[in-house]
DNA sequence: GTCTATACAGGGATAGAC
DNA sequence: GTCTATCCCTGTATAGAC
């Protein structure tokens, strides 16, 4: 894929056929993926002439880069809501952190476009210019890590956890409670039943605390 | 996809020529992944006319499902053999358990198309028909966990690891010492610098064996 | 009798033209 | 907004070669 196919078009056009346009692409090429998904099917879904998505952006690519790039920053923003939800005033940690665990995965890996998305994006990875990969992972995944981190450090100075590495924390964390989830998953292209999900979630925090455990005062 | 795919065509033609094509398949739908790689890409690669492909193999997806199978017990028996030279008759938990993880990751995330395949597998979920993928599944990733959680219970008969749910426990294994990486990467799609392969390793060790320490005789 | 080489029918895709 | 030029891919068919 080009690099510079993020910035290839404008704004063109009235905003909310962009917006149906957008929309609809991320559902279809969150269910198609990049390569099954065709432009007609996301000018049917959206509604509009494949003219008027063409006048919006310039080619498939364009399209693909761009509604990846707002999906991750939205996906961010609804993982800092579930952090200022669950990990904020917090007073049964691991209560709070297994409810966490759950809504997040629940998030990412349930039926809807979210995360769907993003199973398109690491199957096309090989063929994303970098940079724009790079744009990807620091509006999403990495943004949402270093929040985690800095929920982790206030958490560790009201003295509930035992941390010394903010970053390995988090990403301790989410290996232990999420990463399992999403494999087995596919990263949501199979359902999982919420017991499961539940189930996972709760061994994790189990293993994150005995690892992060304060010591006993005495 | 065609559930019946793997079956649909028998051994006809020359067993080398055979050889010859589920090779280069490998390689190319690993490169590629399912939707972009070729018939006759895949021909070219093997050295043999595209009719040939055709005579071992009814499709493409009668092809890709069965180098798909052939290739998950093949890095099955890898990991087995990885699990033999560094699992068994360990004496330094620690370091065999740190060179397992780096050699594993190696193995299944670097340059060499054995588990490149995994990806284009993992891209195409979707469209697998489901006991094709159980299938894989069971060649695959879940006999080497269940391989692995066989090593721990015996590491844990020898009183060098606290475990009481072996399968969690290689589960858990896994997840910190192998998924940061895999994540990462992307399944292989991105290179990994050496040191950062051992770095990741080393931690998720130091925590695995934080959770699972064998509490002081006393 | 299997393999090579090449050509071809049929379908579908992108992207542009009218 | 439809219509179309152009391309590529799958799968088959038709030649001849070891």
């Amino acid at each position: 894929m080009r690099s510079d196919a993020v910035a290839a078009t404008g704004g063109a056009g009235r905003p909310e056929k962009r917006k149906a346009i957008t929309r609809a692409a991320t559902a279809v090429f969150g269910r198609e993926g990049y390569v099954r998904a065709s432009m007609d099917a996301i000018a049917a879904e959206a509604g509009v002439s494949k003219r008027t998505v063409y006048n919006h952006f310039a080619d498939k690519e364009t399209l693909f880069l761009s509604v990846a790039l707002q999906n991750s920053a939205e996906l961010t923003e609804a993982m800092r809501e579930l952090m200022d939800k669950h990990l904020d005033r917090v007073v049964d940690l691991r209560q709070g952190l297994t409810d966490f665990a759950v809504e997040r995965a629940r998030a990412v890996l349930s039926a809807g476009d979210r995360g769907a998305l993003g199973r398109a994006i690491r199957a096309e990875v090989a063929n994303i210019p970098a940079d724009v990969l790079e744009a990807w992972l620091e509006a999403g995944p990495i943004a949402s890590q270093r929040d985690l981190a800095q929920r982790f450090e206030a958490i560790a100075d009201r003295g509930l956890l035992a941390v010394d590495d903010a970053p390995q924390t988090a990403e301790q964390f989410t290996l232990l409670t999420f990463h399992g989830v999403a494999e087995r998953s596919f990263w949501g292209a199979l359902p999982v039943a919420d017991e499961e999900l539940a189930r996972i979630a709760a061994l994790g925090v189990d293993a994150f605390l005995r690892i992060h455990r304060v010591p006993a005062v005495r």
